[in-house]
DNA sequence: GCAAATTAGTTTGCAATGCAAACTTATTGG
DNA sequence: CCAATAAGTTTGCATTGCAAACTAATTTGC
C-alpha cells in the first residue's frame, strides 16, 4: 500500500517551493506586485549570491519573473510571482494544511509532566 | 535588517525535521508508540535504504530511538520518537502555522467569504 | 583625474544531502 | 544444497544550498 490519508501528501511536496529561502522568497512575492532584489535581500537576510541563485531556480521552474533594468545608471533587478508561482504557492499550502491536519496537536504534551 | 514578523521564521525551521521522507517518519510515529521498520516502510512508500539512512539522522538527532531486537529469529528494528522529538515536531508545526497565516489564502480568488 | 570604495549582482567551490542500487547476513523453501 | 526471501546497511553519485570570490559599473575622496 502507498502512504495512507493526508499524510502521504507530504512526500508530493514540490521541492522547489519546499526549500525555506525560496518558500519566503514567494511569500514576500505574493504579496506585493514587484519586489527589488535588494529589498528582498535585506527582508530574507540571504547573502546577494543566495539570493541569486535562489531568484534563478525560481525562473526556471517559471514560478517567479526576472525583469532587469536600470534606475538612473545603476542595474535594478525587480522580481515578481508567475500565475504558476501562485499556483504553486497555493497547492503547497493546502498540502501542508492537510498535513497539519495530521499532526499532533502542538499543544498536546506541552503541558504534561 | 533580520526577516520581518512571522515570515521570518520559516528560515529557522529545522532541517533535521523539514526534510518531507523525516517528517512523515515522525508524524507516523507521533501517532503510535512503536513502530516497525518494515510498517514504516509500506506506511511510506521509502525504500529500505532510504528509510534505513533517515532512520539514523532522526537518531543521530535524538529524535527517535531505535530498538534492535528479534522476532522468532529475524531480525526486529523498532523506532519511536523522543520527548525531544515530539518538541521538534512541535515547535516545526508551530513556525509553520506562523508562516501559513502570513501566506496567500489559497482560497483568494475562487470565493468570496 | 584617478585610485579606492560602493553598488548590484553572478559565478565558483565545496561540503552535505537524498536517493537508488549494490551489498550483507540470516532464514526458509524445494 | 541451492535458490529465494527477509530485513536492513552501505556505497556511489548527482544535486543542493551556502559562502566566498569574482565582475562590472558608478561614485567618492584626495
Amino acid at each position: 500500500m502507498s502512504t495512507p490519508g493526508r499524510l502521504g501528501e507530504v512526500m508530493a511536496l514540490d521541492r522547489l517551493v519546499h526549500e525555506p529561502a525560496r518558500l519566503l522568497i514567494l511569500a514576500v512575492l505574493s504579496g506585493a506586485k514587484e519586489v527589488e532584489f535588494g529589498f528582498l535581500e535585506q527582508m530574507s537576510g540571504l547573502s546577494k549570491g543566495n539570493l541569486s541563485s535562489h531568484m534563478s531556480k525560481l525562473e526556471a521552474g517559471g514560478l517567479i519573473e526576472v525583469k532587469k533594468s536600470f534606475r538612473g545608471k545603476r542595474p535594478l533587478t525587480e522580481l515578481c510571482i508567475t500565475p504558476a508561482g501562485r499556483r504553486a504557492l497555493a497547492a503547497y499550502r493546502r498540502q501542508l494544511a492537510a498535513v497539519m491536519q495530521e499532526l499532533p496537536d502542538p499543544a498536546a504534551g506541552t503541558k504534561r509532566r
